[in-house]
DNA sequence: TTTATATACCTTGTAAAACAAGATAGTGAA
DNA sequence: TTCACTATCTTGTTTTACAAGGTATATAAA
């Protein structure tokens, strides 16, 4: 029961919101999910999600100069992309209802 | 982004969850998880579960015949369940906070 | 110049978990 | 005897998060 076992599935749908809201760039992901609470998302944990969502046509990327560093690749939420946001949206509400259901009844 | 990712470090909680309200045996479980709107839950994943967290100290078991089949495999919470099932709560809490902040803030 | 720091991306290998699919067995009814 | 329900367990597969490392750019201090 770690930590890390309980992100599965959950934070490339908050990568998608997180696109979704304005375009946005890996390295600057890993530190608004940090800001959001979730604990410090290893790069090695977004970099491959990022490549493996705009195989599935979730996302596209474009590079970009910086003025602080190399350059940043930029990515962008496709019309499936808001779509499966759409749907993990759904599925974590009723994971949310299932799991608070089970901890209210159960415990006490 | 399949459903099965996203119960992975859930399950195991909310089967504390269930043996703490009253000793229970897995083919139950999975009939109870069920009710709480969880997708069916595999018994491949509920036996395995279970002897794990008796592994590690969290519960024990007893066997009892039934009327109605086979024997039972009745588990109960030890203190150390107790323990994890309160952390496991904690844990469950802090990420449903982290993710509603996100999908609130960043979808509209 | 050299060094350090922050930025920014990517790769490899590992561990953990859920599940499909099946095996095994007891019970009771048609 | 055949079927359905009950009940447990095993094997092999797939997916995922992460640790640990590598590469490279920009800025500023030493």
């Amino acid at each position: 029961m770690s930590h890390t076992q309980m992100m599965k599935g959950i934070i490339d749908g908050c990568l998608l919101a997180i696109i979704d809201g304005k375009e946005c760039y890996g390295y600057e992901m890993a530190e608004r999910l940090g800001e959001y609470g979730f604990d410090a998302v290893s790069e090695g944990t977004i970099y491959p999600l990022l490549m493996r969502m705009q195989r599935e046509g979730l996302v596209t990327s474009v590079r970009r100069a910086s003025t602080a560093g190399p350059q940043r690749k930029y990515y962008s939420l496709t019309k499936e992309g808001k779509q499966a946001l759409v749907e993990f949206s759904l599925r974590w509400q009723q994971l949310e209802k299932s799991v608070n259901a089970v901890l209210k009844k159960e415990m006490e």
